[in-house]
DNA sequence: ACTATAAGTGGCGCTTAGTGGGAAAAGGTG
DNA sequence: CACCTTTTCCCACTAAGCGCCACTTATAGT
């Protein structure tokens, strides 16, 4: 299980270093290698990246499914479409593809963020954004904590 | 349960001697570990510190409810994206990563309170508005405090 | 009141994580 | 087949993290 959040930079090669914290999950895997693919949140893009396991055991329940609702069928073309594996460097770092950079407006401030099994990464400002429009959509709605416990 | 609040100061690496009579409650259950992550109450910011069960145990009924609503996508961002769990030195201190510490505004003096199975960390300046304020208005609430008994 | 013990704080130095850049290898194109 | 671009592997630099030791203040016991 992923966690945390760590503020890292993509070089002008385009490489991004995993943060330590995320590649020891991946060595406890015994498997580092990772699967990433587009993703968007309240209308911001950012990639998601799955260890491979959790990648493949997400395809499965997807081929479990109705195949052609089409529904479906967009989300296949959307979301398992643009998936992309690769292996991270002796650094622990992965070059992200061109068209993923792209996509999630990735340019050399970034921040990768734990979410369970996977974690996303996203352009720093675009983040700034998600994060204070969550904390102060929370604060707003003290219900919604006091039934989480808070 | 912790119990208390202690006025301690961040040294200039961002290091926080946990309560000696906190860290008993850790050692007592075995596992010193614990995860951190940001909150805010009344608009002021401080940081959430859980033993790592009670973590472990909170991570597992969010995991149980529906993922994609939306209230719970921004708590998943806010909450649990910025946990970070850590384990105290030889010291019994746990070093704050600089974006939690920016976050709760944290300088060097700060208060640790307890709050049943976890604690807040608080800037003591915000935890002075605070305690004053919780004071001001459970004094103008009769009523209220009569319900508890007192 | 004095001593002994523990708690909190500070600082040094080694280690490792994160980043950058150059050279070799691979792949694609005219 | 030669040339150019992209990827991969290597080496190097910097700064942050972490273990260790030392000092000071608080607490407790005689």
């Amino acid at each position: 299980m992923f966690r945390g959040s760590f503020e890292h930079t993509i070089d002008n090669k385009g490489r991004l270093s995993i943060p330590s914290k995320f590649r020891d999950v991946l060595v406890g895997k015994g498997d580092e290698r990772i699967v990433m693919t587009n993703f968007v949140i309240d209308g911001k893009r950012c990639l998601d990246v799955y260890p491979v396991d959790a990648w493949l055991h997400f395809e499965e329940e997807i081929r479990r499914k109705p195949k052609f609702d089409p529904r479906m069928v967009r989300f296949q073309n959307y979301y398992l479409g643009s998936a992309c594996e690769c292996s991270p460097d002796d650094h622990g770092r992965i070059l992200i593809p061109p068209a993923l950079r792209k996509y999630a407006d990735l340019k050399r401030d970034v921040v990768l963020v734990s979410a369970l099994e996977k974690f996303r990464v996203w352009d720093r400002d675009a983040w700034k954004q998600i994060f204070v429009e969550a904390e102060d959509k929370l604060m707003q709605d003290p219900d919604f904590l006091g039934d989480l416990g808070l």
